[in-house]
DNA sequence: GTCTATATTCCGATAGAC
DNA sequence: GTCTATCGGAATATAGAC
């Protein structure tokens, strides 16, 4: 074994690099050059593999948008008790940001530029079934635990607090002056400050 | 006057074309000739305005990111009541988001790929003075009004409440179903449910 | 200042040898 | 399957007439 890459298949290095390029600088500004260079290969074989840029692109796309679409809903509507819901969920959606912390920014561009295409490709054609998130935060409310609130809002609510730090990833080490473990510090401390904010937030 | 345009010099017409189509596609993804065809004129004449595609790419970042970076730190450390403050910056700051869509995707998609360059040529050298944000925190702490908390989170949790639909907007339209006029009615009713979201959890 | 036409560079994709 | 070499198109940028 020369290198960490050379037990691993040739397709296996082109998604590996294909990620990491695309998700760094988006379908325009990614180059297959780039691509191949990382992988340790060439630009033909990429076309060998994949047939284009789009159809590679496609692949690190869905695979990532699976990762970046939280089942919040899921969550939600699980019986676990409601306050250890939430916990739960910004414990490991942000566990994952910070693993992933191009993740947001790269599928928010995509999605963006695509509207219609895309949305639709990541779920069925289906409507999400936020109908019973509102059932279940209205049994919390008539049980006189939590205020009322919109399920579309409480569920904005969390997935912004959760997200939105590592789109601003840079803005934020700016202002607080932290290098990349630091950051990630702050957001491993930030788990329980969001989890203490929405609860606060809700509790009557 | 035939047109909306025709009264506006040639420079105005190009920033304004620049600006749609910038925001809308970034830097890799605009064209030139899309550029000059929503200004209705040619691409050479776009380079003998601005010399290149980057300039001109670089006049309208700093225009935009002027309007993005909202003046939360002085707002905070005004003289106004604390849950006034927060009431203002929130219905300041959704109204503006709401005016421009685009923004906070744009702003953020080109801090990313230019993350030491950029950042800093928004402020200038100097560290944010995120230091009065705090004292004024501590001092509505001392007074009994609110509960402790770090002046970066409580920022970076206004922010984020604010900003992240608008950077999820196709998502959000998805989930919610709604069109963009239905869009702009949800995003002016979270004005009151964001604001009420961050006192109830502040208050003590 | 504004246009048309053209030069130049870059990049995705293909051809063909091994 | 993997490579080198090259094509062909697209996009930025420039030259030069008006």
């Amino acid at each position: 074994m020369v290198n960490k890459k050379s037990d691993k298949s040739t397709e296996e290095k082109i998604l590996e690099a294909a990620k990491a390029v695309f998700t760094e600088k988006g379908l325009d500004g990614a180059r297959m050059q780039d691509i191949a260079d990382k992988a340790g290969i060439n630009k033909a074989l990429l076309h060998y593999y994949f047939r284009s840029k789009d159809k590679l692109f496609e692949v690190i796309f869905l695979e990532q948008a699976a990762k970046f679409m939280p089942g919040i809903i899921d969550m939600l509507t699980s019986d676990m008790p409601f306050f250890q819901k939430i916990e739960k969920f910004v414990d490991v959606y942000i566990s994952v940001l910070i693993e992933n912390p191009l993740l947001p920014l790269f599928i928010l561009n995509e999605v963006n530029k695509n509207a219609q295409g895309l949305a639709k490709k990541i779920w069925g054609g289906g409507k999400p079934p936020i109908a019973g998130v509102q059932q279940a935060i209205d049994k919390e409310v008539k049980k006189g635990i939590i205020k009322p609130i919109s399920a579309l809002q409480l569920m904005l609510n969390m997935v912004s607090l959760c997200v939105f730090p590592f789109l601003a990833k840079p803005l934020v080490q700016f202002i607080s002056q932290t290098n990349n473990a630091q950051f990630n510090q702050l957001m491993e401390a930030r788990k329980k400050e969001v989890t203490k904010f929405i609860i606060d937030s809700l509790r009557k």
